[in-house]
DNA sequence: CAGTGGTCTAGACCACTGG
DNA sequence: CAGTGGTCTAGACCACTGC
């Protein structure tokens, strides 16, 4: 079994981010003091750390260091919505409401279990809520999150922080979401859903089902997300 | 003006592929090789491809050289395709028949002017076919393509030749597909739609509208697709 | 100005491939 | 075996940041 002296450094790094030696935001130290630390040269160190800044676990700054990345940055925030707005004369003055229609704990469903490896019969949180953009409802989602590690969360909490929810999870909860896989599906909007988002019953709505990852690729959250694309429309990348 | 050695190196391998140098599936000058042409150390030589491989222009392949990137491979065909099946293990044999229904040359449209960056009037081809995936309709798409790089583009030759249409493009007419960008809505299907995709008429499809990219960032072809995700769904990774 | 990451070099050695 | 890309090193210098 060979593995390259950068991927082990890159493993030490991790390990170091996962253990919250550095926290999110934090400054690490110079690739020069790692290379020492470790004791290998600056290059190595250097090859690590450019994969783990590829991942978006690290954020470099010419001349100014090397941070760990977090979900409080501007550029950063919301990295993982790619709903668009339509005009994109708009996309300046969008304002996001959120609106938490729920926040309790109930026993895991079979689904559940399986997408965040927990035990059968594990509690979890569950948490509905809206998005609206320029007031009109555009996300209505649903959320798991494992009950342990995000023991104390409630809606009154939820409601009274500002700023993404992933950005609250890191800070409040030690818990950063690192990367996240996405099933998108289209679906007809049943009664109940068409009433939330204000579109007539039937109306098709993108279904976006979430898997997100913190350190280490343990699964932290499934989230079921109903966008109503009708000014809106889901960005991707293909290369 | 700052531009690093490498990037300007990159630059002049990008214009050796885009020149066609090099053809898709070729073995390139090895790392040594292109250093002394250019005059630059190895080190700068690898940087550069490095991120030409992290683009996907470039494949390197330990021990035998870099070759540069085809939509011929196994594994790279139907990169961009992002429909999964629902059933895992229906995923091995899947059979993909294509039916292509119209294959014509139309005066451009204004939205497709626009995405192609054509000239108003220019003449496109527009392309219409049903993808089929153990025999059950699940992808109909509308392809338009810039007519004078694809003259010749007959429904008959579309029909005779074996495997991914990037993969034709990129032999027959000396086109590849570098990268793409796709926005994605919900929509009810249409009568027409519904008969199809074999779906009742307002049922929810994704409408998967796709504009990709050769080398150079010019965009070559646009393609409006709806696809049925009763038994399929649109996988993406977010990181 | 000192300290950081960013570039560039030259050279050594390793791992993998194919003949 | 020769040739390729992959790793690792050490050192020089550049560009950017903040003080």
């Amino acid at each position: 079994m060979f593995s390259p002296l950068y991927q082990q450094i890159k493993a030490l790094i991790t390990r170091a981010l996962q253990e919250g030696e550095w926290k999110p935001g934090d400054l690490i130290p110079s690739e020069a003091e790692l290379a020492s630390r470790f004791g290998v040269s600056q290059g190595t160190v250097r090859k690590a750390i450019d994969e783990l800044a590829a991942e978006n676990l690290l954020i470099r700054r010419q001349g100014r260091g090397t941070f760990v990345s977090t979900h409080h940055e501007a550029q950063v925030k919301f990295r993982f919505l790619r709903l668009v707005p339509e005009a994109e004369a708009v996309a300046q003055g969008l304002r996001m409401e959120r609106e938490f229609l729920e926040c309790h704990r109930v026993r895991a469903g079979a689904d559940v279990v399986r997408a965040l490896r927990i035990r059968a019969g594990d509690m979890v949180l569950e948490i509905r809520r809206i998005l609206r953009i320029a007031g009109e409802p555009v996300v209505y989602e649903d959320i798991y999150l494992p009950a342990a590690p995000f023991r104390g969360l409630t809606a009154e909490r939820l409601e009274r922080y500002r700023g993404p929810l992933y950005a609250m999870f890191e800070s409040e909860f030690g818990t950063r979401m690192v990367r996240a896989e996405e099933k998108i599906r289209a679906v007809n909007a049943s009664a109940q859903e068409a009433e939330l988002l204000r579109v007539p019953v039937g109306q098709a709505l993108l279904s976006v089902e979430r898997l997100a990852f913190s350190y280490g690729d343990q699964p932290v959250e499934l989230r079921r997300g109903l966008y109503s694309t009708a000014h809106h429309y889901y960005r991707n990348e293909l290369s």
